[in-house]
DNA sequence: TTGTAGGCGTTATCAC
DNA sequence: GTGATAACGCCTACAA
């Protein structure tokens, strides 16, 4: 077999086979300027005899853009991400642009690996505990096109966030209505904004129940926010005296709570009581009490506004707040159907 | 607010900022070549001061490559293509190069869509349902490192499978031991390689059947692989008599077909067995019968075999297999612990 | 209607 | 040690 690794065709290759010029064939690509029809044949006929494919970097050195479009996400795990990047791609719609996306991952380069995606692409997306707002800010600062999701807005950029203050505090209402005291909040608000606002709301609630003085909350850190760190917690938790609840930061780490749990056979909600948030698929079968947070139109919505940015027909800066939803179901306790998961 | 779009600063902004040539601004950044240290220092100063990051599309252009790496996915919906990415991700390590991909998700420019995407990367993933063995076959040629996934394997390019085949007719073995006769394969198979194998391994089982006079086997097509078109399919097939057993293409029309039956009242299993594929995150809470496949090590495989073919030391082309396993859950009616879901 | 030539932002090979 | 300068692949005034 050849193993040469073949040259792709230039733009000259087929010039030179048309017999025409560079910039004859770059008229007959893109359609500007005019072009006699049998030229046009010769072009086209040696296009596709060359299998041409013009060079993304050329094109994009050329015109002063990328077509692409970039997102940090914190981790890859689990379906919070995919949801989002689902519903980025559909809202770009038809004009299609490819999206190059990063992870930070607890990974150390963070800021150089944002800083190389910023300059392949003509506007980027950055989520929560990826990187900090002065790497934010320096990318803004050169001229990039910026929606934050799900963090803090960064002055220059766009943003977009789910309320969580409002279903938290709902949820930690519903809670307490249900007797809950001894309440035992699981997940790191460190570094994670949706987190530390969740928390803020929850005790907002407990703040207002009649018997603030009955109230004990703890709060216990994971190791991350997958269905591991969740099992690992849990194991920890179940070890020691039970809480009335546990309320997860997110859907992974109550479904971990939950194997746990059931490893031990200690009976949810009788035993105790679980919550989570996202709303992912596994929650509904697992009977998860949780706050749905509508994942694909935050891609949309960050999508719709990089857009806008990009075609420059935005002005100022935007700050979205898409609503969430207090799901009931079985593992709360209070679901009206009862039954043990 | 200044509105202008800032120019990012270029190696010669930065040349002349520092009185000294390009030539030496690149020699200090790529660490090629010597530099008198009072230069070096006047560079760097030079550089921070303007928050210089060098462009992409230069780079790329000069070195000849792009460092980045593509994947094509039929739809971004679902667990599957997240945990391939994951894996995909967590496999390129150190090293990490971006990851650019695009679902070409039922829409007509396939074929451009992944020329263009090839253009911008230095090896490109290739799933099954995305685009005919024609254009994969057109981006070997043109000298792209490829690799296909979940597809038949093309000439010139590595293949990373999951054993459809084994599992299959494990998982038809199993459901015709435990009585069951009337059997519905659901999922479209026409332009699936993943779906064509399993439903082979399926028949080749059936056809070993004891009594194969008595068996039943009808294939009902859905309008894609989600939950919804799971639920859909789902309606239509409890309107009329019940067969013994829905084996779905994959976990997520299972599930559709869960909340079906659910919503109509039918018992799963003693009314109706179910099966999936995949081993989803859900697949486990809705108590799903199923074929674990290794999705993220799929993605992780792809990698190392496109990382191996683009530094070139590989020879040959490679085609891996990886494992799948038959998970036993209630919902096909043969688990110990029996109930309904 | 077509061709020439300069520019986009780097890198790397030569001279000096 | 450092600086010109020719690629890299394409686009687009400007000329002809």
């Amino acid at each position: 077999m050849d193993d040469r690794r073949a040259r792709p065709a230039t733009i000259y290759d087929v010039a030179r086979r048309a017999e025409v010029s560079s910039a004859t064939v770059s008229r007959v690509m893109r359609g500007t300027g005019p072009v006699a029809a049998p030229t046009r044949a010769k072009v086209l006929g040696a296009m596709t005899e060359l299998a041409f494919v013009p060079s993304r970097l050329g094109v994009s050195l050329a015109e002063g853009r990328h077509v692409a479009n970039g997102i940090v996400f914190p981790s890859l795990s689990g379906p919070y991400f995919a949801e989002v990047v689902l519903g980025y791609e559909e809202a770009a719609g038809a004009a299609q642009r490819p999206v190059i996306l990063i992870s930070t991952n607890g990974r150390t380069a963070a800021r150089s690996r944002v800083l190389d995606l910023a300059s392949r692409v003509d506007g980027l997306v950055v989520l929560g505990r990826t990187v900090t707002d002065e790497v934010v800010t320096e990318v803004v600062r050169s001229g990039l096109p910026v929606v934050t999701l799900a963090r803090r807005p960064v002055p220059g950029a766009d943003s977009v966030t789910a309320g969580n203050r409002a279903s938290a505090q709902a949820l930690g209402r519903h809670l307490l209505d249900h007797g809950h005291r001894r309440i035992v909040r699981l997940g790191d608000a460190a570094g994670s904004p949706d987190v530390t606002e969740r928390w803020a709301g929850v005790q907002a609630a407990l703040e207002a129940a009649p018997d603030p003085g009955a109230i004990d909350v703890t709060d216990v850190t994971a190791d991350g926010f997958d269905v591991e760190a969740g099992r690992a917690a849990g194991r920890r938790l179940l070890a020691s005296a039970l809480p009335d609840v546990v309320v997860a930061a997110n859907d992974e780490l109550a479904l971990g709570v939950l194997e746990a749990a059931q490893d031990a056979a200690v009976r949810v909600p009788d035993d105790l009581a679980l919550t989570g948030w996202d709303d992912v698929m596994a929650a509904r079968w697992a009977g998860l009490t949780t706050v749905r947070q509508p994942m694909r139109e935050l891609g949309a919505t960050a999508a719709r506004l990089l857009e806008a940015r990009i075609a420059g027909t935005l002005a100022g800066s935007r700050a979205e707040d898409l609503p969430t939803e207090l799901v009931i179901r079985a593992s709360c306790g209070c679901d009206d159907r009862g039954g043990q998961l």
